[in-house]
DNA sequence: GCCGTTTTCGGCCCGACTGTTTTCAGTCG
């Protein structure tokens, strides 16, 4: 069972646990020991069968650690069959309607038999007997019946387009200052919506400005101190004035995670401050707060990048001068996954080349598609020696510039690859990668990429899990092991940097990290301005704690050569 | 259910807003 399913359940029993009425801080242990579970980048399968003592974790006591012992060997989890019997699943339906609650839900459930949305969406109005349901919140779920909105996720790329514009149009006014908070922020692989901060001197102005934005579907709310609204698309924007004196914390407070700032409180109370999105306080004296840097610095701690801010050690690595160097865009000297029109990217061989060198690249890898995709004119072995050749021609053109021979190599179902040694070996980067079979066994999937390893001439696999967000989940595989043979064999993993794959994603990145495997971020581009995407894999690379010396194409073009060849 | 240098009980992060009330519960971030 994998670490997200069983925190799953954990926070599908909090769920359960808060409707049917128990200790709030009872409900809480189980969420706050979900959240630490899924966030672990070792396999707790692996943990418990070694013996690892569970309660090391923090969050995670006696009572926890013998549940979790108990989904993992038993894959039952009892104390949640027996809730389910008194409170149906389906009700979880229910929470995610905007302003129903466990108690509300209690309600519904227990003076009404409503279980589900479909029921609840029947029975609207039959809710005026409730208590706690009045009038508008009657109208609120109608209206949420009648156009059925979802909880969508944003891919960050999506948000930030929309971003990029509302923005530039906010910007027409002036407010004296505008930043962006919360999971965008944070550079999170998807947002559900975006939080915007703004200074207080002209708010009521820049207010009016906002909801008369052109491309607003509609506008939630405008008060003294916030609007809310939803764009055309579906994004929701939250747009809050803050007095400038307490604006670096409110960025801090609005940028979260909230796991992150629990942990922020819980430290300042310990030296008796208390930390809220106004500022710092010493009994009623506010000692920080205009500035971000500030409120870290008074608790005794660094500035801590806000792609760190997830619990999951950075607090801890700040207080013993830990912290990472985070890699960002301008360490990187190339890119060493993309196409051209030979297989089915739009640009030439040339195009691309004088696209990457003014992006101020020294290298990149041409890696078009192998014969199998015959749907991307997949290039067979006499088709590749051609290109070889074109490539080394090209080369003595460019100055200053080198493009290296390569190709994307499909694995496949039986772990060789697509394409015949004789003619790798002639290649400066072998990318391999699955696009296929991809609902095999774990076990199998496994041996597939492992089997494929075993080719000397490997050097990058790319998209790991082939996953893409929101569409096709990630391939069952034992990352740890495929992990740890990369490292043994100097295979890089790849950080691909399209939008919707961003795959490895940052819990794998930090398992490979931890294991010391080697990694590559690279765009996959199919055309010249595909190139920028690298942005989005940067971003996924600082998530996952990334420093340019773990990444391979920071390397200077002998460097890397040098790692390319330490393969075969 | 977790946690502990004020420890085995009695706390547990904090505040705003909304809608429902008539002083505040419930939800949200």
């Amino acid at each position: 069972m994998r670490n997200k399913e069983i925190a799953n359940l954990l926070k599908t029993y909090a769920s359960l646990l808060a409707i049917k009425g128990e200790n709030f801080f009872k409900v809480r242990a189980y969420q706050e020991a979900g959240r630490v579970l899924e966030n672990l980048p070792t396999p707790i399968e692996k943990l418990i069968k070694e013996g690892y003592d569970l309660t090391q974790f923090e969050g995670i006591g006696k009572d926890l650690a013998k549940t979790v012992e108990e989904i993992v060997t038993t894959s039952t989890f009892k104390k949640l069959e027996e809730i389910k019997k008194e409170y149906p699943l389906s009700l979880l339906e229910l929470l995610e309607i905007e302003g129903l609650g466990a108690k509300r839900v209690n309600r519904l459930y227990k003076k009404l038999k409503i279980s589900s949305k479909q029921q609840l969406c029947q029975e609207v109005k039959n809710l005026s007997t409730l208590e706690g349901f009045g009038k508008k919140l009657q109208q609120k779920i109608l209206q949420y019946c009648q156009e059925g909105v979802g909880s969508k996720k944003f891919l960050w790329a999506e948000a930030k387009e929309y971003l990029q514009e509302l923005q530039e149009y906010l910007l027409k006014i002036d407010p004296k200052k505008l930043s962006v908070a919360g999971s965008f922020r944070r550079k999170k692989e998807v947002v559900g919506d975006i939080d915007l901060l703004a200074s207080k001197d002209n708010f009521q102005e820049v207010i009016k400005h906002f909801i008369q934005y052109p491309k607003i579907k509609k506008v939630l709310g405008a008060g003294e101190t916030k609007a809310s609204v939803i764009l055309e698309g579906g994004l929701k924007v939250d747009l809050r004035s803050v007095e400038e004196e307490s604006f670096g914390a409110a960025l801090q407070y609005f940028t979260g995670s909230k796991a992150h700032n629990v942990k922020i409180r819980k430290i300042a109370q310990e030296q008796g401050l208390k930390v809220n999105e106004y500022g710092v306080f010493k009994k009623d004296k506010k000692v920080a707060g205009k500035e971000e840097e500030e409120v870290y610095k008074i608790l005794g701690l660094c500035w801590i990048e806000p792609e760190l801010r997830e619990d999951r050690g950075e607090i801890e690595a700040c207080k013993e001068n830990k912290l990472p160097k985070l890699i960002t865009t301008k360490d990187l000297q190339g890119d060493l996954h993309l196409h051209t029109n030979w297989s089915d990217g739009r640009h030439s061989l040339l195009e691309m080349a004088k696209a990457g060198k003014e992006l101020g690249y020294s290298y990149l890898a041409i890696t078009d598609h192998s014969k199998r995709l015959t749907i991307a004119n997949g290039l067979d072995e006499k088709r590749l020696l051609k290109q070889i050749e074109e490539i080394k021609r090209l080369n003595e053109e460019l100055k200053g510039f080198t493009l290296l021979t390569g190709m994307e190599v499909d694995i496949l179902e039986d772990g060789s690859l697509d394409l015949k040694d004789e003619v790798l070996k002639e290649l400066d980067v072998v990318v391999i990668s699955l696009h296929y079979k991809f609902n095999l066994s774990k076990k199998r999937q496994t041996l597939r990429v492992l089997k494929a390893f075993d080719n000397p001439y490997v050097n990058i696999f790319a998209h790991p899990t082939a996953r893409r967000i929101n569409l096709r989940p990630p391939v069952e595989i034992d990352l740890e092991k495929v992990f740890l043979e990369a490292k043994e064999r100097n295979i890089a993993l790849e950080i691909n940097s399209q939008p919707d794959r961003l795959d490895l994603d940052d819990k794998s990145i930090l398992l490979a990290k931890k294991i010391g495997a080697k990694m590559v971020i690279n765009s996959d581009a199919h055309n010249i301005y595909a190139l920028d995407y690298i942005e989005y894999g940067v971003n996924q690379a600082r998530r996952g704690w990334c420093e340019k010396t773990e990444i391979i194409n920071t390397l200077k073009l002998k460097d890397l050569k040098t790692f390319l060849r330490s393969r075969g």
